[in-house]
DNA sequence: TTTACTGCAAAATTTTTGCATTAAC
DNA sequence: GTTAATGCAAAAATTTTGCAGTAAA
């Protein structure tokens, strides 16, 4: 899993006529082991307690760059941070997002997906992408 | 319908104990004459046409207002310009957003809607909110 | 040795805040 | 008269850019 996006990311940076480099190989490593959704800031702390080097341009210009070469997808929700996570070719999911406690549930629903293509399709749409977050108190935080 | 809207913020203000102010009106006035997704920007300069000596704060300020009062939504496309929509009491609607043109189109979709809540409900999770949005090219872009 | 990448600081964006003044109640 | 709202400018917060120096190919 890890090493297969290690793999595209190689593959996307020689394809692209890119350079890889230590500082690439290391925000990789920090993100695939990081937790499904990241904010940038929270990434590049971590990032700096073991690099004090590294700057906040190159953790943007880097996170960019996965989500270009598809191991990554910028997701906002709403709250000023932008986040990433980790992408899988093909694969998408949707967020339930506690707004008590900040937690985040992936599911997917074929159902939902399918129904979202007949709308699209009525109304001559082509879906190229979609989002779909459902906002409210999660189990815990109801008690 | 603009009425109703009018109304309900006054109330909002009156129950709340703020003001009624001239600046409140007009932005109220030229909010509901826009699009029903309009950006702060976009407001702003329209404003600015007729009341050259209004300011951003007050923009800013002003439709947090409105959404807490109910009258409007803050939704956000992940461009980096956060829109405010017209809103009514209990309804809610989706949106195809075309990418090429910006053209964005509401719906809903009930089926739908129900299908969230049982996802949802199989998580434990108390829906407050959700967004959902489908990215794609309309059919004017596909030509 | 050529080309891309990095880190820094400066700039650009978007949104918020402090405060003296003004206007509503 | 009190209290809240406004407008401005300054401050925050987030993201991008320019550029000289550095490192990959």
């Amino acid at each position: 899993m890890k090493q297969a996006k290690k793999k595209a990311f190689r593959d996307f940076i020689t394809q692209k006529g890119l350079k890889s480099t230590r500082q690439r190989d290391v925000i990789l490593d920090c993100f695939l082991a990081s937790a499904r959704h990241i904010s940038i800031e929270e990434l590049y702390l971590k990032l700096r307690a073991k690099n004090p080097n590294i700057g906040y341009a190159t953790v943007y210009r880097t996170l960019k760059l996965f989500a270009e070469s598809g191991i990554a997808r910028e997701i906002q929700f709403g709250d000023g941070q932008t986040r990433y996570e980790h992408a899988t070719e093909g694969e998408h999911h949707d967020h339930l997002v506690c707004t008590r406690c900040g937690k985040i549930i992936e599911f997917e629903n074929e159902t939902i997906e399918k129904l979202q293509e007949e709308v699209a399709k009525s109304h001559g749409f082509l879906i190229e992408n979609h989002k779909l977050e459902l906002y409210g108190v999660c189990s815990l935080c109801k008690k």
